[in-house]
DNA sequence: TTCGTCATGTAATGGGTTACATGATTAC
DNA sequence: GTAATCATGTAACCCATTACATGACGAA
């Protein structure tokens, strides 16, 4: 009794706060959406949706129908669709509201990024400006580490170094145009959820 | 008993080959010469470098002293030296030459550039090749459910995308040079490890 | 003598995948 | 009727971290 797992249980929540949904479809947008971290197994999809139902922030509805699929009027089975109760949106809710240091760590950032849309203004400011205080950390240990080790690494190695360290620094390039944007009043407003006319037909497995 | 990681064994096993070394020395050496990726712990390390030692790539060296440090004649204990056995050299050698799908997998690329040193020319074309048709092959797919999502997607959540899909369309321009560098004959000579005195005196544990 | 860092280890736990098992539905 | 994909699940395993336990050494 557990399997808790953070941005994946965040990451469900936040996608049924949407429109419900079954486990295959929202595994798809796990993949998708959220950018190009994480793609999720059903092995860990399946028994976490499992434990936000016993938690009550899920209801299984086991559908007889699907609205209007071209064809089927006799009974159909089995296509388990997930609906967010109001405890969870209650909780989903809370869980954006947090904005600790682990929000803007590597596992949590891009979740948390991808809700911002559903975010208020100050803890998006909180996590983005968290986020980038972290990775100019990151750069000075890796700058100071460099100068330490210089001669003793070959071109590769060097080369590697030198490509994650601008990998850093572009992150850092794009969190300050975030940042400003925000700052400008420019952010997007909160709570928007244009959902328009879902026609989900791709066929496509998508997973990077 | 297993204990097998892949990357950890591998850059273990790549670091010794440079010089002997006791385990806190290579884990600091595993979180910076290896480009930002992984940070290993102890309990990962240390049971590692046992199942190394029953493989036979590996010896401990129970040394009773250190070369000359300052103040020391009266016994020593507990520092266990690894160094690498000609059986893991061999072994090595061989995990050097293998260019399978795997090398260029987000997982394993990163040690393997790392030694792209110690790496024979072909091999070294191929885990490069190989990675960038990796990373084409995923930008294809983001850009396919890109252009597939795009109205339902809110800006933050489309912003992420965006950056994500630069990231990777940076990578490939990095492969490009470096492909580019390899073709014209600049890569740098196989073999090569150029190990001048090792004063490894810094205090910092370095984990971005 | 106390603090920091060097140094080695282990048991419990966590978070995830793989491989497997099952079956319905759709398209040809 | 058969292949692909949709759809749900579970058990066994894997890889790594955390928290803990231990202790030596050097410098203030």
């Amino acid at each position: 009794m557990s399997r808790r797992s953070g941005v994946l249980e965040f990451a469900i929540l936040g996608l049924l706060r949407e429109s419900p949904m079954h486990g295959y479809e929202l595994r798809k947008r796990l993949n998708t959406s959220l950018g190009v971290f994480r793609a999720f197994s059903y092995g860990s999809l399946y028994p976490c949706l499992k434990t936000l139902v016993t938690q009550g922030w899920l209801v299984e509805e086991h559908s007889s129908e699907e609205p209007l699929t071209a064809a089927s009027l006799a009974g159909r089975r089995a296509k388990i669709v997930y609906r967010l109760t109001a405890a969870g949106k209650e909780h989903f809710e809370e869980l954006l509201a947090h904005s600790g240091p682990d929000a803007w760590e590597d596992e949590q950032f891009g979740v948390r990024f991808a809700f911002f849309g559903h975010t208020e203004r100050d803890v998006r400011m909180r996590v983005l400006e968290g986020r980038r205080s972290r990775l100019e950390e990151r750069l000075e240990k890796m700058r100071a580490s460099l100068a330490r080790t210089r001669e003793r690494l070959d071109d590769y190695t060097l080369e590697l170094q030198r490509h994650g360290m601008e990998s850093v620094e572009r992150e850092v390039r794009w969190l300050n145009e975030l940042i400003e944007t925000e700052r400008a009043g420019r952010g997007r407003a909160t709570g928007r959820h244009a959902d328009q006319g879902r026609d989900d037909t791709d066929p496509t497995d998508t997973t990077y």
